[in-house]
DNA sequence: CTGTTAGCGCGTTCAC
DNA sequence: GTGAACGCGCTAACAG
């Protein structure tokens, strides 16, 4: 913090200033600041002869942009808001990856911070980011606080929603339907000739792509006429492998006849699976099993595991690149829904052979 | 975009503007722009009524405080920039759920990168970082190009590298030896009796606590006599559970007696323990398998997985808490290694008893 | 407790 | 292709 030099030798010297600002680069080439900033742009109009010593200079001297002084100027903070629930899914951070791929060379950042299934959060979170005045923001899922709505409005900035079909969009939508997606794997299972459905699943409250699950679930089985799904809660999200084996447990201590169960998530299914046979029982010999997102420890584990393959690191990827679209068009694009694929896939845990062993 | 009203009618409206200044919620209340500001920090001296009258107005009016304005005058970005080698690995995302956690309620933002195990991309990523001004900036790892040593240190902020004990630390470090780690783990299986020790790792060269793990597999095992271990390698992190899988498979091809397989993480050790499943060996029956980093799966898994625990979260918070203690203390704090701890917990899949369900 | 003045380090805009 | 003046929206520093 003290300053050795004499105050007054302000002569510089590379590898000298730890503070530099564009002026004084351009002092030292020998240019006006203008010409610098101008030498940092792709497109700008500085002579090849002029940029290349003025990006020497840069190195010599180690400066480094401000880019928070620049965007004050330009009016562009160069920043796209992300709110995820959670990180530590693989899911989510999967489409966190998609978004920041389709960043890559945007010149735009993302900022990126996980609500841990509240709207309490998200509100919260939605404040701060826009603090940083994004210039676009990425939202899982449709349910918000009305003041978290009403922010993000008047941000006047887009909007996209991704991983559900919400009722009342805001802006850009990027999902599917959790309720038809589960839906489509009941009855491919009751096509399978499953009869007898359980479900586990979290608290519904705060995980609103699975309570769309579990809606599904219940009416699909009711409308097969497969009477009321046999349904066991865990407690709130995060998911956890444990709760599953521990939902498991508690729903055929209820229901012993249950033919087959779909879960929330794979993690829940991997959980009730492992849990199953640790207990000496077979899957899906003597009871199937099904999960939902197609995680990667879906198709390694044994018995892999049939699930709903979401396309999340292309939620992510498409919900960025919608921002993008608007954001170059002048943010004149009417709002739309773009839909992402999901599809069945079936493996051994509910192969009706039962042979789990190919 | 277009202006619907009278541009002249310059009277403010609640819910009208979208790009709301102080200065503007300042002239409304009545009062200086001054104490508008004054009103938003915790510490200000402003009296109770008039920081009422300012926030009902504030909401009233729906204005967001441009903390991008406010970091350019007071020098101060609020941000932590944070890099991890890929969010989509549990341990990782656990340490920036710990940085995240610990930054709650400090009014500074974690700014999180992801540099996909690449020096290169940690060098870009460092760069980008610093041009946002980050008041600290945590790096995982010890390893980085001679530029971004270069930026770090003239960037003159505290830099804290996690999740390793470089020989040649920046600044401070929260971490710990992933080679004495891993040599501990083949120390405490080989007091169980096991003798002939493979090892299954990635491609050493973008990993580098891969690398750490391996030379202290291989150092350990020649230690005690046994040989040099039988090493299989698979490609590039991020590592997938299929590679374990893969891996075990070539290891067994070559080295059919092994008694014992470490792996440099508990994905690739869970993707052997389930191919090896598949292909009708049982495991510790016919062979032990042990992992590194005690992910959720591990404990559920049949059979469970003997590991190395680490304290993932913890790495995170104390990198964070260390970083602040730094800021707090003016940054006069001298550079220190805080060693995290880890611990061998043994699990079924190594079991001498060959009982897997116990 | 509150107001005034003067920048923070860039980019916009308009000259040349 | 380059430069000068000005201002982005806020806060530090000082005054009262």
């Amino acid at each position: 913090m003290k300053n050795e030099d004499d105050p007054k030798d302000k002569r510089l010297k590379p590898g000298d200033a730890q503070k530099l600002t564009m002026a004084e680069v351009a002092k030292y080439v020998g240019v006006s600041a203008m010409t610098v900033s101008r030498a940092f742009r792709q497109d700008a109009s500085v002579s090849e002869e002029t940029r290349k010593r003025i990006m020497e200079a840069v190195d010599a001297l180690g400066y480094v942009l401000d880019l928070s002084a620049g965007s004050l100027s330009s009016r562009r903070s160069g920043f796209i808001a992300a709110l995820v629930p959670s990180i530590n899914n693989s899911n989510f951070s999967d489409t966190a990856r998609g978004m920041t791929d389709a960043l890559q060379n945007t010149g735009l950042q993302l900022l990126l911070g996980y609500t841990d299934y509240s709207a309490e959060k998200e509100e919260e979170l939605i404040e701060a980011m826009l603090r940083r005045r994004p210039e676009g923001i990425i939202l899982t899922g449709g349910s918000h606080t009305a003041r978290a709505r009403r922010m993000l409005v008047k941000a006047g900035i887009p909007v996209v929603e991704t991983w559900e079909l919400p009722e009342d969009p805001i802006n850009q939508v990027v999902g599917f339907s959790n309720s038809e997606a589960m839906s489509l794997l009941v009855r491919t299972l009751a096509g399978q000739g499953y009869r007898k459905f359980g479900y586990i699943g979290g608290t519904t409250a705060r995980d609103t792509r699975g309570s769309q699950r579990r809606s599904g679930f219940q009416k699909t089985v009711e409308e097969l006429g497969l009477g009321p799904g046999r349904m066991i809660s865990f407690g709130v999200p995060p998911i956890t492998m444990e709760q599953g084996g521990q939902a498991i447990v508690s729903l055929l201590e209820r229901w012993p006849d249950t033919e087959v169960v779909l879960c929330v998530s794979d993690l829940s299914a991997f959980g009730a699976i492992m849990e199953c046979t640790r207990r000496g029982m077979k899957v899906p010999r003597d009871i199937a099993v099904a999960g939902f997102g197609d995680y990667e420890i879906s198709s390694i584990c044994h018995p892999r595991i049939t699930t709903i393959n979401v396309d999340c690191y292309g939620i992510g990827r498409q919900a960025a690149a919608r921002l993008l679209d608007t954001l170059h068009t002048g943010e004149a694009t009417g709002d739309e829904i773009t839909l992402t694929g999901y599809k069945v896939v079936l493996r051994e845990s509910t192969d009706r052979n039962g042979a789990p062993t190919a």
